[in-house]
Formats: structure tokens, C-alpha cells, sequence
DNA sequence: TATTAAACGAGACGGTACGTCGAGTCTTTAT
DNA sequence: ATAAAGACTCGACGTACCGTCTCGTTTAATA
């Protein structure tokens, strides 16, 4: 039982992973470097020494290709494996996520996405996998949480997603600080509190 | 002591407030209609049926037209108002605010905001006191808990309102679900627990 | 009693006359020193130090620009006046012609403009009242002729027309040598036959 | 004798006539269903059902494709036989000639070769050997007819094959009438006019 | 009352980027 | 070994808006 197409056999030259990576590379760093505002189409392709039909033949706007370019420039790897404590496993995943915002040209590239996703409906839902699959990595550790009978009475597994994402977006959005290990406690205090001391 | 010029008694006809409600009008009702995106002063200016000049006069960008519109479109009331207990005032905030996104041409209108603050560094200025207005009005409710000796430990205030406005705006920008009481009273869970039933 | 409107009394800026000469030199000289083929919309904007869009704005395809370009550099003016005779106003007409194409930059202008003119059927209607201006020019002369009893049996007064403008044409667009006074005299003595000695 | 060269005995598979006769029939039609400017080679290898390598492979421009595609489709023949007398040659010529234009899509191919050999150097001297065949046709009716004294004074051969060509011609790319028999007569009464009657 | 300066509608202007098309070249695979 | 399929770079297309700048016209304070 296969899924796969048995390759059609396709004909012709295939795809140039070398213009690929230099379309990505460059619209990765002009977001950076002149704004995402300034960032054109034309701008990447000339960056990238290709002709703009090859950015417009695999790419269907200039937020998609810094969508593909933030898997390549920024592989996301946020900690959800099993630490035996659901507040230890949700700190892990804060630090690991307020890091990740610290790589150069990550925090640009993300107001970009999301500020495209308002703009352009298309690509609101071409960011939404993505979205979902940094809430399916917290959903992990707070399922495990929940079979382990951790979870505080009050929000549910969504609420808790909302507001963790919450949190982490607003203040790259709407604040000029970051969220630091400070930030990643307060919110410890409200989802995962610690056993009361004077808890018997 | 005034900062106010004494006017410099300016001749001429003055600004003309048939044109301005116009271009607010126009403005807002534009992007419900064809989405931030396809608005342009041009249109804007077409369908106020003046010139884009007047535009232009007045306000430095799209979305700065749309920032007025939203004051005099969607009049901000938030009850703030002594309620005795802290509870009970976040409970009502929350729900005034999470009403007011069900105005009509509300949530595309915050959602276009909030996109062009990342787009566009002046703007993002230009918005700042806006969402700075809503915090304080948020941190008359906290500031009067702390007073009252009722806040939580855990979050201090300004971290509380990352969580209540992250949540909120999270919702708006990030998923097609609005908030909903049911999620004011998740939030209610996290920041102001009801009193324990078993504390006396 | 007057047929002209009464002025609807436009606001707005005029037309810049001086955009327009800057883009009819601009295409006119483009001709002559790259090539029809090479002369581009917005290489003619480029050099004129306009927009394009004030091309596209007057003229529907670039050889329109050079139509009217023609009327402006190379103001055509072909006697037709009354000399008694028809072989004498005929022979005026044929040098005049002929010289006219010696104007600089004449030539490669006409060529393109009969060959845009086989191309794009659109533009082919708007050549031919230029075609049909200089026929008629003709037409003042040998109309003169029949009435005065002059035009010998054979070609109706438009098959003159076709015989005389054939080879003229012809010999720019097919063959590589000008029309000269010899030429004029072959045609002359093919239509206007000098009124042969010995008859009486 | 024959101009055919002897095959250089080429190594390797030969070109296929199928494709050839594909592509020039491709070419062909699609000049008379959308026009020449529309004519693409993309659009010929396309309807030609091969690669757009293959056109460019044997052919420089897409007018060398319907030049050679004309002599496929419309075997060109005006007689040029000895009739015993210029008038009645000439006669035949033009009207064979004045024939051939009206077979089906030989005009709008006619128009775009003279067309594109004004605007691409190139194609102009690759189009005059076409050219003067035609040329070279009449000239051998004139010829005879000098050798046989038929020729009247004024025009000399070259001259009137600049008159018949460029009636011919200038019919075609100037105005919307094709040149009939009658036409031919008034040629026929300026080039060889019939003997008068009162001639003795 | 006449003057004059500002604000207005209209819209032409020099620009920039759009997204598309086709040119002509090059690469891969199947026949 | 050929040729189809088609990806590539390149350049121009014609369009849409940008933000600026005239134009008259209208309005209101000033002289």
C-alpha cells in the first residue's frame, strides 16, 4: 500500500536548488536589512542574480518565500521531550522559544509573516501550519501533563497554547522587549505553578 | 502655564469636517469591504469624493486614517469603574473588551493596525500610544488590586497585561475563533482565582 | 452661432507641452540611432525623463508617438499649388516627395510606420488618414488636370495615386536606393506625357 | 545543370520533415488566425507539437519560418512564358500575380515578411533574394520585350518593375482593396500601351 | 468691500514595483 | 543521437498607486 505517486516520469530540467537557496538567503536577509516594506519581489530575484519569473514560479508572494526561508535559515528546535515534570518541561520550551527569537534576522522575518497574514488572506492560511505545529509541540507537553494530573484547574490545553503564544507574540508585536528568563517564570507561576511548600 | 500656541490666526477657509468624516468613513468602511490590502488613499479618496491632497494634508499614511476611524467609529468604552474586588473588575474588562472586536469593522480594522506596526517603523510609533492607552486602563484595575493587597503572586502588572492583551490580540491575529466568555473566565482562573473555598 | 463647446472649464494642471515635445524627440531620435525593434516604450520615457505612464497617458502604442513626431520634426509640405500644368505640378509634387525622405530621419519613421501598420491592425486605421492626407495632396493636382483636359487615357486619377505612392514606398521598403529626379522623370514621362513635337 | 548542392553527406540522423512541415504549417495558420504580432515561436512549437529548440534549431526568426513556409504553401507561379508580344506577357504577369494574393493567408504573410523587413535588419536582406526573383521574373518578359523593340520610351526596366511592384505592393500594405483585372488594364495602358488605331 | 491666503476637487506628473509574457539558452530524460 | 519538455536569465510589457505638483474655485479673515 503506497501513498506515493509512482513519479509521473517527468521530462526536462529540474529545479535549480541553487537558485532556491539564493532566493531564500536573500529575502531572508533583506527583511533585515531594508524592511520588510522595502523587500520586493524584484529586489530578491536581482539579489539572487534570477530572473523574477523563477521566484514567481515557486513562490506565490514574497511572505511565502520567507516562510520556507525561516525552516532553512532558522531550523526551529524548541525542547518538548519528557522531563519527567510538566513545569520543567514547560520552562524548557519557553527558554527554548524566547531563544529562538534571539537568532539574528528571526524576529523581522516572524512580524513579517504575521503582519502578511492580516494583509494578504491567501497566506493567512499558509501560516497557519506553521502556527499549528509550534501549538502541536506545546500541546505534547501539556498532554503528557494532563495524563499525569498536573494540570492546574482553569484554562484548558488550547487557552494554555493561547496564552503562552500569547504572550510570546504580543511582545514581539506590540512592545519593543523580548521575553526573557524573567518573563518565562511569571508565566511558570500562572500555568505550572510549584508544589506549595507548606503542601502536605 | 499652556503649551498651546496662541494661534497664529490663520486666514482661509478652515478644514473642512464633512470631508474629514468622509475620508474616516471611507477609510473604514473600505476595509471590511476590499481589505486593507486593496485600500489605497486613491480609493479612499474616491469614494470621500474629494482629492487625495486632502488626504494627504491631514494624515501621513493609511493606516493613520484608519487609526482616527477607529475612534470615531468604534467609541472605546471599558468599564475601569471600582468594583470592589479585583475579580470583578478584570471579569467586566475582559468582557467589554472582547465585545468590542464584535463591533462591525472592529477586528479588520485592529488586525490592519497591528500588521502595519510591523511594516512600517513610524506607524508602528504612531500606534504605540493607542495600545499604551489600553494597558493603562487595564493597570487602574491592577494598580487598585495591589492596593487592595488582592494581586496573585506570580505576574506583576505589566506582565499581566502581556498575558491579557497577548491572549487577546493572539486570538484576533493568529486564529479565526474570537474570545469568548469562556475564555475571560479561563483567564479569570489564571490571573485571579476565586477565593479557595477551603481558606477562612 | 458657435459649434464649440462652451468650455466645461476643466480644473487641474494641464498637459505638460513640455513632456510631450521631450517624448516626440525622444522617439523620433530613438529610431533613427537603435532601431525600430529596439525602441521601447520605456526607453522613450527614459530618455524623455518622464514616467511611462505619461506615455501610456496621450499615446496608445509607440508608433503613434511616431506619428505624430513626424508632423512635429518633419512638417510636411508638398507644393500643390497651380502652375498652369499638370506634368509641372506633378513634377514639383515628385521632387518634393522625393526630397522629403532625405530629411534626416524621415525614412526609418516611415518605415516603421508601415510596418507597425501590417502588424497591429489597430494602429493601421490610425495611419491611413495620414495616407489618405497625402493622396488627397495628390488629388488637388490631377483633379486640376481632367478639368483642364490634361490626364491621358489609361489610370483613373486613383490609380495615378497607386502608381505614384506604389513606387515610392516601394522603393523605401523594399529595395535599399531613394527615389531620385531620374525617377521623377521615368514617372513623369509614364503619366504626364510631354506633349509629343510633332503633334498638331 | 542544377542548384542543388550535392549533400555534404552529413553523418548522424537527419533533420525530420515531419517536424519541419509541422512547424511551417503551425506558422502559417496561426499568421492568418491571430496575426503576426501574436505569432510567437512558442506558440509554433507549440500548435507544431515540438520543442521550441527545434524552430530555433532550423530557422533564425519567426518570419525565416513563413518564408519558407510561403513557398510550401503557395508555390509561387506567374507565367513568364513568350507570348509573342509584351502587352499580352505583361498581361499574364500581373494577372497571375494579382491571383496569387488572393489564395488563402498569402496576404497577412506577405505583409508580415515586408513588415518585419523593416524592422529587423537581418530578415531585410534575408527577404530580398524573394524579392528579386519576382524581380528577375519580370525582367525576363521586359527583356524580350527590349530585344523586341516593343518597349516604350520613359521607364527602363528597372523603373517599371519599381512601378508594378510597388502598385502591387502599396495596394497591399496601404489600403484595404486588393488590385483586380481592372487595375491590370491601367497598368497594361501606361506600360505597354496597345498599339494606337490610328497608327499607320 | 476688496484683497489674499488657505483648503478644496481634480488630475497630470515622475517614479517604483507589480505580475505576465516571450525571447533565446540550457538541462534532463525518454525514445 | 534526437527531440520533447520545460526551467533558466533577461527585458519589456501595460497597470496600479505612490506622493508631489499644479490648476481654477470657493471660503473666510485682513486690510
Amino acid at each position: 500500500m503506497t501513498d506515493e505517486l509512482p513519479e509521473p516520469a517527468k521530462r526536462g530540467p529540474k529545479r535549480s536548488e541553487t537558485s532556491r537557496l539564493a532566493i531564500l538567503t536573500a529575502a531572508y536577509e533583506l527583511v533585515s536589512e531594508v524592511g520588510y516594506r522595502q523587500v520586493t519581489i524584484e529586489g530578491i530575484a536581482a539579489r539572487a542574480g534570477c530572473g523574477k519569473q523563477t521566484v514567481y514560479r515557486w513562490w506565490a508572494h514574497k511572505a511565502d518565500v520567507l516562510l520556507e526561508a525561516l525552516a532553512v535559515k532558522a531550523d526551529i528546535r524548541v525542547s518538548t521531550e519528557d522531563q519527567g515534570s510538566y513545569r520543567t518541561e514547560l520552562a524548557r520550551f519557553l527558554n527554548d522559544s524566547f531563544e529562538l527569537i534571539r537568532v539574528p534576522g528571526v524576529e523581522p522575518v516572524l512580524q513579517a509573516l504575521m503582519a502578511e497574514a492580516q494583509i494578504e488572506p491567501g497566506f493567512r492560511e499558509r501560516l497557519r501550519p506553521f502556527l499549528d505545529r509550534r501549538r502541536a509541540a506545546l500541546r505534547l507537553i501539556t498532554a503528557r501533563a494532563a495524563e499525569r494530573g498536573e494540570l492546574p484547574v482553569g484554562p484548558d490545553q488550547d487557552q494554555i497554547a493561547d496564552l503562552v503564544f500569547g504572550f510570546f507574540w504580543y511582545r514581539m508585536l506590540a512592545t519593543d522587549s523580548h521575553p526573557t528568563n524573567v518573563d518565562a517564570d511569571a508565566l511558570l507561576a500562572v500555568l505550572a505553578p510549584p508544589p506549595s511548600k507548606g503542601s502536605r
